[in-house]
DNA sequence: ATAATCTTGTAAAGCGCTTTAGTAAAGCGC
DNA sequence: GCGCTTTACTAAAGCGCTTTACAAGATTAT
């Protein structure tokens, strides 16, 4: 590894001005009260002749402040999350803060990835992951040693982390009303892994929908999937559904991407839609619209404006108490449901 | 802003072990040749004892080196691109380098992104964009100065950068020879912003798939949108399209979204596919498959990784010379286009 | 027994910045 | 002309590491 060319330092500049290294500092991070205005010329002049950059790494030293926000992205099955990488980015750039950007494959995994943030001394870090539980022994101890976390979807009681989960139950409450409003008596619901929160929160919103709705709750028109859950598995949920003595005639599913091979599997079993059963996914995915899909929103993006939000907020005052935030999940009618306009 | 509270440095752990700040830092790096058995254990004991955690800061400005390298995306429409980001973490971080992210709304954004990678010091960057034709002197100085640079859907000529690049051109010849394999003779195509690269080789890879198929070009066949193209535009070029004398029986759409805009647009309008029409879209995006979409792939997550490696190469030997890569874009046949199975 | 060589470890300089404490010169009142 | 403040700037310590040059003790060679 070769030794790359020397760049310019503070201490050149300084001798290019012709002044000290202390003024040149001051100039850079605008400490300019006391200065003359010819000094500030000449140190600026100086600066762009040998094109200085100052080093964030000596700063981050000196300073013991690294400007630097750390994002740990859990990775999973459908890359949903990447879609608050963007926004966190944007707001953490406007702030001041760059992004130090983490994948963890599982609970080990990102436990070395939050040591790996701890040594690059982040200001403060973000953790977005499936609502599977978890341990959080580890951040805990984080922000025990002075850097604020803030949890995306972790469903944490402790108020000690800022966090930001989505509203599921009136969620899916609204969209099993919905639903019924339109005259389905029938609405099945296709879920994900039962141990997740989310799951949980969605089956509660379920019940709670049919209940307002004057509806009966039936065994059979619910239907749990898994992480191994193949779109074979899922053609046969609803094959399996539609051989009911009494068929469902909505359908709700875990996410949009299964709702599209719902779609799929009903059409090339002869089926209309929304005429002869009504679907709905949840997440809102991009290609939602384009599908003209009926959809649950999981706000990613706003849940990563505001955990970056709480986290800055918190990183300046530390010692103000840490927020929970619910996010509302609303609807987003479009044609698979039959709801809109003419259906 | 409170003070955080204080972590273990290197002279912790040298007082509590009872040996020099230079052996501890020997014991980090495994410089241990030289060294007891006992002094290992005893500096081992005393780092663990004092949750001792290195900083990355203070070895990055001893060494010269952050162990970080950064990624510039530039942002668009679709977030295709942000597919590339995950393996470009995980190769990253197995190779023991962690990923600044920033995102690039444009040009000028684009030399203040790099700017602020090179302030933090990475020790190489990557940046992937649209191919829309760029000015890259930013990019040479960057590359001048010592840090090592990797394109990705740049095109620029320069032998001097590390460059990976998707070979449109062929990918579309063989979407056209595979439509008039398939005894279609009349083939739209509708495409981007013709001042991009990527548009101006797929246009020659459509001509020369014609030609190949021994087909006439056909002016009115070829659809070009830009930027500001939504739904209701494409859904308007169909229409046209399909009022022609002599409509297509096969379309190849300037990207999956595209596609399944085009999809519906065809299904509302009655046509079946692929029996009256058929279509392939151009990305392979994920839920391309949950549509049964032929499609051209663009092998970004490919891309990433070999960008990565090129640059991690370039990392480790400056005086090799930097290589550029044309990936082919695989044919992925599925039901769309009516070639699969009995389609 | 003495010099030469290993072995194991250390002292101190330096990486490029911030910040504190201070200084020299100028301005002011009387 | 004397102390006092103000103005404009600087010297030097320190952030937590790496690395070079060197030293003291143990071992071997003669």
């Amino acid at each position: 590894m070769a030794k790359r060319p020397n760049r310019a330092t503070i201490s050149d500049v300084a001798q290019a001005a012709g002044v000290s290294i202390s003024s040149v500092s001051n100039a850079i991070n605008g400490k300019t009260a006391a200065m003359t205005e010819e000094t500030l010329q000449r140190i600026q002049a100086a600066m762009r002749e040998l094109d200085y950059r100052p080093s964030s790494v000596a700063r981050g030293l000196a300073m013991q402040r690294t400007a630097t926000l750390g994002l740990v992205v859990t990775e999973i099955e459908t890359p949903l999350f990447l879609q608050a990488v963007t926004p966190i980015e944007r707001e953490a750039r406007q702030a001041g803060y760059s992004l130090l950007l983490v994948n963890a494959r599982n609970e080990e995994d990102e436990r070395e990835a939050v040591n790996l943030l701890l040594e690059k001394q982040v200001d403060g870090m973000m953790v977005i992951s499936t609502s599977d539980p978890r341990q959080n022994d580890h951040l805990h101890k984080v922000q025990a040693e002075g850097t604020p976390v803030a949890l995306i979807n972790r469903a944490d009681v402790s108020p000690e982390f800022d966090q930001i989960n989505w509203d599921n139950m009136t969620g899916v409450k609204d969209l099993v009303r919905h639903f019924a409003g339109l005259g389905h008596r029938r609405i099945a619901i296709l879920v994900g892994p039962v141990n997740r929160r989310s799951t949980q929160e969605r089956l509660q919103g379920y019940r709670a929908g049919l209940e307002a709705s004057l509806l009966p709750f039936d065994e059979d028109l619910v239907r749990p999937g898994d992480y191994t859950a193949t779109p074979e598995d899922w053609k046969n949920s609803i094959e399996e559904l539609l051989a009911l003595a009494s068929p469902p005639t909505a359908i709700i599913a875990s996410d949009d991407i299964v709702a599209a091979v719902v779609i799929r599997a009903l059409q090339e079993m002869g089926k209309s839609i929304p005429g002869d059963v009504a679907v709905a996914g949840i997440d809102d995915q991009p290609f939602s619209q384009y599908l003209g899909l009926t959809t649950m929103q999981l706000p990613v993006a706003e849940a990563g404006r505001q955990a970056i939000n709480l986290l800055l907020e918190r990183i300046h005052h530390p010692e103000k108490q840490a927020k929970h935030i619910l996010l509302p999940c609303p609807l987003v009618i479009r044609d698979t449901c039959g709801g809109n306009k003419a259906g």
